[in-house]
DNA sequence: TTGAAAGCGCTACCAT
DNA sequence: ATGGTAGCGCTTTCAA
């Protein structure tokens, strides 16, 4: 691979003026910069990035750390970013965690080593210390790690709130809900979401609710656990997708009709709510828009330039479809 | 950030030392191996990966270049790619090249600028030359890119015929197939399994062959216009699971119920087939098993070591579920 | 067993 | 306007 010596000899220049034509800084005469874009063109010559990122203490590279690219939310995220950053002349390397705290730990070190220049994550482990300690532009999503550190997440309890609502005015009498994994802020927001929806109801009881895991099969075993306990129930607001896809299996499962005799509502609208049968009711965070916002915040931020906001909270939607 | 001189002066040795150390490589007294990694301990040092890197002219990361993220065969790939990677000391960066050429060939060159060790590609449109031009470790997942090139594909036309025969054992008396997008060469080989299952039947003409894109909107039409052919259809094999599901919708639309009236069989064994309702019989591939064998492959043929074999074609795995 | 120093490819400072 | 060169952090000869 040809380097900038072998352009700066072919060009009969110095390595200097051949870097001044390449970043277009400083001084060039109109004679010499033809000649170096002429040698560049022979050579097909094109700068090592990693020269380049030692001498500049970064690599153009953003690390993106998901809990998991198979999760149906991710990819849609993981998307965004890589768009977004590579429109922007970044790289993203993709990092899975599992959401095991070594793991992520371990990924946050090898980014620094590598000297990328920000990090976007997707964590409900990482601490405020951790990020602290590494020193590099972060922006989380999805999750509020600590206060100034810049965000980006949905209206998790409006939404919520809204779901348990348009199950109501669909004339729904009783309504479960499948909360999201215990511990997880954003569960306990969309939880909230719902209690406020109901508290109001003379039906109501902490045991309409119960605990799934984010996933299909926790969810099944809720929702049959749930229908057992109240057989009267007739709508389910599930805190994401996959649960709801549960609630609805384990519907079939029991007989019941969906929406005929249970109505169900998600949330996330991952790509999956619509394409199943029946097509999912969902109240839909705007996954794709949250991935480019978290790019170009981060990319800001790795450019030092000035921030208006830090915190992005972003409008889901509730799209109806056909389980309820 | 310490770096190599900052260890070395605390354990007052040269940084030379502290390099034999690093990599336990070349003679170091016991005595000095203990007071670097005091000091390495004592200052948390990381050797920088980018400087490594320029001395070796490969950064340990390899490059992911698939079609599009969001298409749902992939995740399943990416994650093992990077599961595989990490496991072996290499960072994944991550490339959605919309299949198009301009685009393929830009990521190749940052990845050549940025010293990848090596590729993982999943395309349809890269060519032997510019793959010779890159002169990089590559290898090739679901197509053979050039004869010699490392290539992980499955049992394609095997599995369509065992699909259509499936069907056939099933009862069903005219099969239809949605084919794959035009060009692509598993669209083809998944064609030529179908005619082989299908060529002795009576009633089989090119008609009962219609073209999709492998989406799920392409399909629609696609069952439509199939469907109105031969109304006699009640058998369709899908050339992948997103056009199975397409062809599902459309029978709903048209008010055939599946499997009763229209068996569906798809192809690829994405997660969504065995998550949407009701759940889509389909031939399997082993995709996180591709990734993995592929990153292995990769870095066998990085490190130069003595492969025996270079083309690898998997088994497939017809898995019957509802639709059928 | 250890250290000095060259060099990986590039940028930016300092001269001229 | 241009060139020489130090230096980014590391590895690896070569000498001692």
């Amino acid at each position: 691979m040809a380097s900038i010596k072998d352009v700066a000899k072919m060009a009969g220049v110095s390595v200097a003026t051949v870097s001044r034509v390449l970043n277009d800084k400083g001084y060039v005469g109109q004679h010499s910069r033809e000649k170096v874009e002429k040698a560049i063109k022979e050579l097909n010559y094109k700068p090592n990035e990693i020269a380049r990122s030692l001498f500049k203490k970064h690599s153009n590279t953003i690390g993106l750390i998901v809990p998991d690219i198979m999760n149906p939310y991710f990819p849609e995220l993981a998307r965004a970013v890589e768009d977004t950053a590579s429109k922007l002349g970044y790289n993203v390397i993709l990092c899975n965690s599992d959401e095991n705290k070594e793991k992520e730990q371990a990924y946050l070190d090898v980014l620094k080593q590598n000297y990328v220049n920000g990090i976007i994550v997707s964590s409900n482990t990482l601490t405020a210390e951790q990020i602290e300690a590494l020193n590099i532009p972060i922006v989380s999503i999805d999750r509020e790690i600590s206060k100034g550190l810049p965000t980006i997440v949905v209206e998790n309890k409006k939404g919520a709130k809204a779901a348990t609502h348009f199950l109501k005015s669909k004339g729904r009498k009783r309504i479960g809900h499948i909360r999201g994994t215990a511990g997880v802020v954003n569960a306990e927001e969309r939880c909230g979401g719902y209690r406020e929806a109901v508290a109001e109801e003379p039906w109501f009881t902490e045991s309409y609710i119960v605990n799934g895991n984010y996933d299909m099969e926790s969810s099944i075993d809720a929702t049959r656990e749930l229908l057992g306990r109240h057989p009267d129930i007739d709508g389910i607001f599930a805190a994401n997708d996959m649960m709801a896809i549960g609630a609805i299996k384990a519907a079939y499962q029991l007989g019941k009709k969906v929406p005929e005799e249970l109505a169900v509502i998600g949330f996330d609208g991952i790509v999956l709510s619509s394409v199943m049968i029946p097509e999912l009711t969902t109240v839909a965070q705007p996954i794709y828009e949250m991935g480019e916002l978290a790019t170009t915040v981060l990319v800001n931020l790795m450019e030092q330039q000035p921030m208006e906001k830090t915190y992005y909270t972003l409008e889901v939607e509730l799209i109806e479809r056909r389980t309820t």
